[in-house]
DNA sequence: ACATTTGTAGAGTGAGCAGTCAATCTATAT
DNA sequence: ATATAGATTGACTGCTCACTCTACAAATGT
């Protein structure tokens, strides 16, 4: 299901389904909408996506998959547990501001019942890595010493809030920066 | 359209309206699924809520004044700022445990498309209280001065988190006052 | 060259849904 | 008693939508 490299068409309509389950959402979007907007045939969207479900459990996990491998080659590693956060959490909310829609759909798909869809071991692995290094910095002492999922969590609602204000209040280049800077040094204090 | 005082079938059918869209979904659940499980015709919702959407504004519209008017009544008052400040924070985490399809209702519909349909009268009225109260705060400097805005969004997705957290990791009475009085801590940390 | 698989198209189908409507019931006013 | 307005019902409708099906085209293998 929708796994191995993914066809240009492929491509089409996710971005096309994107585009209007931001819009208009789930519901709102009939898949002979999407079909139209990616320039494909209606049967053609259900040779590639056995049911509409499928591609909106596809869709995120695609986009899941891309912030991840961003952030991943983007963030400069640093072994200093604060500094290397630090990057991420650049690289994530930058992201997310250049992404708008794709960021609006992971919110929009998490508080759904199609978030129940998506396979177990994808969502571990996504989130492992963070765990990990979440856990690692608990060992080196640079974070108070709590559950990782509790940790985690409130970084993520953390990331979440700012994005979400960074993107109402629309400000200069120069001022985002300093906010987002602002916003880690808060969000350090807090778990450190 | 559904203000002044509340019917009791307009109570069945907004609880009923809850239960299934949490579970699936706005369009997972027909209106007739709503009427049936309310033990109302079919045309007695239509009554009351011109449209679905309609139905679905005005739940979120009740379930925030539930939530306002609780932490009105129980947060205890207080000079400090720090204390007043901890008290609605509890309050609210302690009434998004025990409302849990209220409080899931709310991010659902947060982001969703009908998010823009809340009329923004409304919206300010909402908000008016706590900004009101964060803008106090920083005159004080109690808490850092930062835009009302930011620092808002800031708490608000930390009880988000939180909340979320408490959901999901089943815990002891004991040690979830634990944790949130912890995480308080936290987060005025973070904004002191 | 031919066969087989894979991709693409788009009209068609049947189920399900939001919303209507005419009829009946209830309540309050006069 | 009677009139008026609101509440309640549930069968009905017209439309929308997810998904199917058949036919044809392109690629791929032999």
């Amino acid at each position: 299901m929708s796994s191995q490299s993914i066809s240009d068409k492929q491509k089409d309509l996710l971005a096309a389904a994107l585009k209007l389950f931001v819009q208009y959402g789930f519901h709102g979007t009939p898949t002979s909408q999407i079909a139209k907007q990616a320039g494909v045939a209606n049967g053609t969207l259900f040779h590639y996506y056995k049911t509409k479900e499928d591609l909106i459990v596809s869709l995120y996990i695609d986009i899941k998959t891309r912030m991840g491998q961003h952030v991943e080659e983007k963030a400069a590693k640093d072994k200093n547990p604060r500094k290397d956060f630090r990057n991420q959490f650049i690289e994530i909310i930058l992201w997310s501001l250049e992404n708008k829609d794709d960021y609006y759909f992971i919110q929009q798909f998490h508080s759904s019942p199609f978030a129940a869809l998506v396979p177990t071991e994808v969502i571990k692995k996504q989130l492992s890595k963070s765990c990990a290094q979440i856990e690692d910095a608990i060992k080196q002492k640079a974070i108070k010493n709590r559950d990782t999922e509790f940790i985690l969590t409130l970084m993520s609602s953390h990331i979440f809030g700012l994005s979400q204000y960074l993107t109402k209040a629309k400000l200069a280049d120069k001022e985002q920066k300093k906010i987002i800077k602002d916003s880690f040094d808060m969000l350090w204090k807090m778990i450190s």
